[in-house]
DNA sequence: AACTATTTATAAGA
DNA sequence: TTCTTATAAATAGTT
């Protein structure tokens, strides 16, 4: 894998040691990862140097439930304990694991993925299941939009009513005017987020901040 | 590293991502061997296969004095096993629990449920996915159907090659004909490699209508 | 399980 | 350490 072949024993030069050593440290990490991916597996690694620092890779972000799944695994033909409460914890493990596996192949399949071995018909039911979703979705994404041009023309309005009213103030020093105008002048602009601030807070508009929950949480 | 180039995302086929795990768990542990032996390091590496096996390696033979060793180095903090096993499954559940629970909240808006609270650039992103989805399972689709007809009009090709050399049987008696329409008489059924075989041509016969590829369907 | 065309890892050199 | 490059090794797709 190299310039030359080298027979596998302790290299003897110290610097080229060390260099041999972060490169392959690297590069088993790096398979390290790939298997946990390709393969869907959990992989934990434990690297000491002979100097004694330490280097880790575990996939699954937390090392030490993953020690613990090898130590229970390891020690599970001593079960001696009538530690009835355990195998109920693992059992209830077991089954929503299980859960989580059929969920996440069916999820995979509404993301596209993961298709082989359907028929015609599974496939043309996603079809109409994802058909059904969009719709749902697109509807909701043009309720939200539509209501947010809504509360932009109420705003709108309600400062030219106010900016009228001012006007009538100073000309004859009453209050007592009609809100004339309608909407005359709606400009919808295509919006983010960012967009709900309206540039004119008066004090007849009450200018309520939209705050979406960021709900989406994804899963880790 | 072979006949092709691979990204590295989860094989979806089963038997695919069996056969990768065994290849490259051999070689991730193999490589973890030599990186000991050749740089004097210890090195702990433990794999879960998706079914919950269990493969392990250890430059020191004792996996359980490297974890105490990792665990040292790690921290001091020190949980260990007196009744703390409960502890541990229990935390497992609960892990599992919440990814499910995610997952189910992903899953429920990918069918068009649960959408309350989500902001229109969430909307977005999900019908954007669902589009995408959609793509997909229709072009699979179409691919399984596009195979379908390829195969049934190979198959009509083929009897009516067949009816013809009846004919030509009839017409013109014995010899010549039986020895040239052997060929013809192959090819009905299903495609193999011997199915390459192109048939010798009668005369009435439309030679450009015989070159059928073998189309070696991408199930894929 | 074996085979190989390719990709990937890496030993040596700079 | 880092980059380059020739070469060894790993492995994806196939049989």
């Amino acid at each position: 894998m190299g310039r030359g072949k080298i027979v596998i024993r302790r290299i003897d030069n110290l610097t080229n040691r060390q260099v041999t050593f972060s490169k392959r440290r690297k590069g088993l990490i790096k398979k390290a990862k790939e298997l946990a991916i390709l393969c869907d597996a959990e992989v934990g690694l434990v690297i000491f140097s002979s100097t004694g620092k330490l280097y880790e890779y575990s996939s699954t972000c937390n090392m030490k439930s993953l020690i613990e799944r090898y130590k229970y695994k390891e020690e599970n033909q001593q079960l001696l304990n009538p530690e009835s409460e355990v195998k109920i914890w693992q059992r209830e493990t077991e089954i929503l694991r299980q859960q989580l596996e059929n969920l996440q192949e069916n999820h995979r399949q509404l993301l596209g993925e993961q298709l082989y071995g359907l028929s015609v018909k599974d496939l043309q039911d996603l079809e109409n299941q994802l058909e059904m979703s969009l719709q749902v979705v697109r509807m909701k994404k043009e309720q939200i939009l539509t209501d947010e041009i809504q509360e932009l023309k109420r705003k709108i309005q309600g400062n030219l009513i106010h900016r009228e009213n001012m006007e009538l103030y100073k000309v004859y020093g009453t209050t007592n005017v009609v809100a004339a105008s309608r909407n005359t002048f709606v400009t919808c602009g295509i919006h983010s987020e960012e967009d709900s601030s309206v540039p004119v807070h008066l004090q007849l508009s009450q200018p309520e901040q939209h705050t979406y929950e960021t709900s989406v949480r994804r899963t880790k």
